[in-house]
DNA sequence: CGTTAGCACTCATTCTTTCCGAGTGCTAAT
DNA sequence: ATTAGCACTCGGAAAGAATGAGTGCTAACG
C-alpha cells in the first residue's frame, strides 16, 4: 500500500478535525470538507487504507476513526501546517514577559507558569544540570557590630552571601589572614573536593579565626552544590481538566499526582543538546506516566549560562501547530529579552 | 428552642458522620450508633428541631440532614473531639521536614507542598509582608577583571549582592568615593524615598563612578521593593479531585482557577495577629470564591523575624479535627527545628 | 479501474420508563 | 416524653427502546 497524496490530505483533515473536536472523525465529515473533492464513499475506503497502514485507529466497529501516534508523527512531520501567531498573541505574550519576569530570582517558576498559561496545559521548566561549579573567590566583610559578611563567589559567576557573627576574640587582621588562607586553599575545588581533610589544614592556619572555619566551608559547600543543583517547576496542571480527555477526574488527578517534580527532573536527558524542538507523542515516551499523552520540549537560554528546557504536556491530540508556535516564538523573546535588556546602560550583571 | 445535651450529641454524630461520608446522614444510622440510646423516631424529632434552629440542612425533602454553616460552626467551637495524632503520623511528618527543609531558599514553597500533602487538601503559605526596610549599608568590593560586587544590606538584615562590571575609566579609588557618598546619602531610606532627585544628588557627588550611579541605585530599589514584597505558593490543588464534592472537574478547575495566588495574598489580612488557629466555614469566607469552601488557617515562625499563614482550603466538610491536629503539630515542629538547628555551632546568620 | 450510490448492520449514546428504598412527618399507642 | 407504625416523597439506579452516526460491502457507473 502506498502513500498518496490524497491520503496524505485525507489523513490532515482528520487529525485536523479531531485535534479541534476529541471526537472519532467519520467519512461524511471529511468528504463534506471544501478541499476534499471526492464521495463519502472514497473517503471511507482511503480511512480503510489509511487504518491498515496504522495511521489511524477505530474506537469501536461503527465510529468514526481516531489517529493513531504514528499517525501523528506522520501529521508532525510532513503535514501539519504552520500556525501563524495573531497580533494579539504576540502583544499579549510580550505583556506578561514585561510584567512578570521582574523577579530575576525563580524565573523557573515564572517561566513555567507563563508557557502554561500561554498554552493552556499544563507546563513545566528545569534548567540543566550545570557542570560541577568550583569556588573562585572569597571576600569577608566587616559590617556592623561584630558581624561580617561572608561572600563566596563561584566559577559561574554567581555571588553568594550571608551575615556571620564575629567571635568576640577576633579582630578585622584576623579576617584578613583568614580570608587569605581561603582563598590561597579553597579556589578551584568543587564540592566534592572540600574533604575534612581539606577542611583541617584550613583551620590549622587560620590562626585566631580558627572557630569560623566550620561556618564559612559548610556555607560554601551549600553555595556549590546547591549551585550545581538543576531546579524544577511546574504549572497549571488544572488546565487539564478542561480538556474531554480527563472529564473523569481520577485520571487527571493520577496523571498529575504521578508527573511531579521527580519525574520531570529525568525528563531533560532525553532531548540530544542539539535538537531545539522535541515532540513526544504518547508511547515514544520512556516513562510510562506519560504514556496516553504528548510531551512537547524544547530549550531556552536567559542570561550568561543559564539555560534549561521548557515542556508542555498534554493530550496526545494537542494542537502541535500552535503549541509550538507559542513555545518557540516565547523561547526566542525571552533570549532576546535578556540578550539586549531594556536599559542599555547596564553592565552585565549576575545576580546575587 | 433550647439546645440540650442530646441535641449536641447528635448534632455531633451527624457532623461526624457527614464528614467522614460526604453523604446525608439520615435518622436511622444515628440511633443505631452505641452511644445514641434512643429510637429512630425520637432522633428523627430532634433533627427536626436542629433544623429549625439552623444547625441542619435538608437538601431535599425525602433525604438526611447535612450540617449548615452554622452547624459546622457550633461543632468546631464546642463538639469536635481532639483528634490524636498517631506515632506514624508524627514520624512521617518529622521524615519530611528533616529531608525537605534543606533549602533555605524557598521556605514557602517546601512548607505549603508538606502541609498540602499532610492534609490531602490544596495549601498556602505566605510570608506576611514586612514593614517597609531602608537601605542600612552599602560595599563595593573589587573583583576580578574589571568587575566589582555591589552589595546592599538592608534594615532586615538581608544582604542582595550583584557583580557590576567596572567602567573602564573607573579605579578602585573611584569606588571608594562612590561606597562612601551611597552611603552617606540613601542609608535609612526606603524604596520610596529614593526619588530621582536624590539620585540626581548622588550622580553630582558621585565623581567619576557617576555613570554606575542608576545601575547601583536601580538594583538598590529593586532589593528594597523585593523584600517588602510578601510571597505565596499554593500547592496540591489536585488534592481536590479525590473529593466528592468535586466529582464535577469544572468545579474544581473554577475554585482553583480563581484562587490563585492573588487571592491568596490578600487573605491573611483577615486573621487577627493575636489568634492562633482559625477556621473559616464557607460564608464566613469574605473572599467570594470561597463561599462554599472552608479555610484553616494558622501563623508560623521560622529564623529569626521569618513568619507567615498556613492556610488550608477544602469542602466545609473537612475534617477540621485532623487538620487543625496537624497543622498545629506542623507548625510547633517547624519552629523547633529553627530554634535548635541540628548544628549548633552555627551563628546565628541569615541567608543571602 | 477508480469512484460512487445504496444498503444492511453495528453499537455507543440518549431518552423514557419503571422501580426501589432510604428517609421523612405525622398520628396514635405506650 | 418516647416509640411503633404508616403513608408519602423523591432522587437515583436499572432496564429497555429509540436514535443515528458510522462502517463495510456490493454493484453500478463513467
Amino acid at each position: 500500500m502506498e502513500m498518496t497524496e490524497r491520503k496524505k490530505k485525507i489523513l490532515r483533515a482528520i487529525v485536523d478535525s479531531y485535534i479541534r473536536t476529541a471526537e472519532p472523525v467519520g467519512s461524511k465529515a471529511i468528504a463534506s470538507l471544501p478541499d476534499i473533492a471526492t464521495s463519502s464513499a472514497t473517503v471511507r475506503n482511503e480511512m480503510s487504507d489509511l487504518t491498515e497502514m496504522g495511521y489511524l485507529e477505530q474506537p469501536h466497529t461503527s465510529a468514526g476513526r481516531v489517529p493513531s501516534p504514528a499517525g501523528y508523527r506522520l501529521y508532525i512531520d510532513e503535514l501539519m501546517q504552520d500556525y501563524r501567531l495573531s497580533v494579539d498573541e504576540t502583544q499579549a505574550m510580550h505583556q506578561t514577559l514585561e510584567g512578570k519576569i521582574r523577579e530575576f530570582d525563580d524565573v523557573i517558576a515564572q517561566v513555567s507558569k507563563i508557557v502554561s498559561k500561554m498554552t493552556n496545559l499544563p507546563a513545566y521548566a528545569v534548567t540543566s544540570p550545570k557542570v560541577q561549579p568550583t569556588v573562585k573567590k572569597f571576600e569577608l566583610i566587616m559590617a556592623e557590630s561584630g558581624t561580617f559578611i561572608l561572600v563566596v563567589m563561584t566559577s559561574n559567576d554567581t555571588v553568594k552571601n550571608r551575615l556571620v557573627r564575629l567571635p568576640v576574640d577576633c579582630d578585622e587582621q584576623d579576617l584578613k589572614l583568614l580570608s587569605a588562607v581561603l582563598n590561597a586553599t579553597l579556589t578551584g575545588l568543587t564540592a566534592d573536593e572540600i574533604t575534612p581533610d581539606v577542611m583541617a589544614r584550613v583551620t590549622r592556619s587560620a590562626g585566631a579565626a580558627a572557630s569560623l572555619v566550620p561556618v564559612i566551608v559548610d556555607y560554601t559547600v551549600h553555595v556549590l552544590q546547591s549551585e550545581s543543583h538543576s531546579e524544577v517547576s511546574l504549572s497549571g496542571q488544572m488546565n487539564l481538566l478542561s480538556l474531554p480527555e480527563y472529564r473523569d477526574p481520577q485520571k487527571a488527578q493520577q496523571l498529575m499526582t504521578q508527573l511531579d517534580e521527580d519525574v520531570i527532573g529525568n525528563l531533560p536527558a532525553v532531548i540530544g543538546p542539539d535538537s531545539k524542538m522535541q515532540i513526544l507523542i504518547g508511547p515514544e515516551n520512556i516513562a510510562q506516566e506519560l504514556k496516553d499523552t504528548s510531551v512537547v520540549m524544547t530549550r531556552f537560554d536567559i542570561g550568561d549560562g543559564m539555560q534549561g528546557m521548557i515542556g508542555v504536556v498534554g493530550p496526545t491530540r494537542m494542537d502541535y501547530a500552535q503549541v509550538t508556535a507559542r513555545l518557540s516564538y516565547f523561547t526566542e523573546s525571552l533570549s532576546k529579552m535578556f540578550a539586549k535588556p531594556e536599559k542599555p546602560e547596564l553592565p552585565e550583571a549576575k545576580e546575587e
